[in-house]
DNA sequence: CGCCATTTTACCGATAAGGATAAGATGGCT
DNA sequence: AGCCATCTTATCCTTATCGGTAAAATGGCG
């Protein structure tokens, strides 16, 4: 019962990332150039291959001019999550 | 005026995280613990000197049960962008 | 079918992330 | 002042990112 980190958050960001590419009919070469990150490196974001560091994460989402959250976070999770309150009361006990 | 991608993004990242880990009163001992990532690691990322992977991130996140926007993305800044619309409407002229 | 754009995969080299450990700072406390 | 917890910085090591290039899939379209 251990919540393991989510192992589809690569592919997912992925997925979100092809999509808002394509509504924007970019190729990768057009993005790469965009974002100064290579088409090659592009498409293993895209396909969930790669785990791609915040700041190349910035620089696609100013690419597509989107914010950074679109990409990383699925909207209606974000809407399930009630709005940014940390959640409170579980105990650590002496775990730690 | 042409954005250039905002050169303190881990900075900004950092002072979150300590925010949030402070509210949660935890040592970067324990976070380190509950992350799997060691704690000068995540002293290099509090202080804005290193540029962490997603998956990193992620894993931070759900230590301190927030959502990775949380981390990534100022609140207010969230809202000025108002929703999640791909903003549309700039050309890219035969710049491509 | 062949061509061509787009994407994927595979290599290379340089740079950086991240764990481990240990050594300095820093700060509070008696 | 000393002690102690916490945080920072430094070093070494393994592994991964990332750009570049080139080669292989993939997919239209005539």
């Amino acid at each position: 019962m251990t919540m393991e980190i989510e192992p589809n958050l690569l592919t997912d960001v992925g997925r979100r990332l092809r999509a808002l590419r394509a509504d924007q009919e970019l190729t990768l070469e057009q993005l790469a150039r965009l974002t100064g990150i290579s088409a090659p490196a592009l498409s293993l974001i895209e396909t969930g291959k790669r785990d791609a560091r915040l700041t190349t994460l910035a620089k696609i989402a100013a690419a597509l001019r989107v914010p950074i959250r679109t990409l990383v976070e699925d909207p209606a999770d974000a809407a399930s999550t009630g709005g940014d309150a940390p959640a409170e009361g579980y105990d650590l006990g002496d775990y730690l």
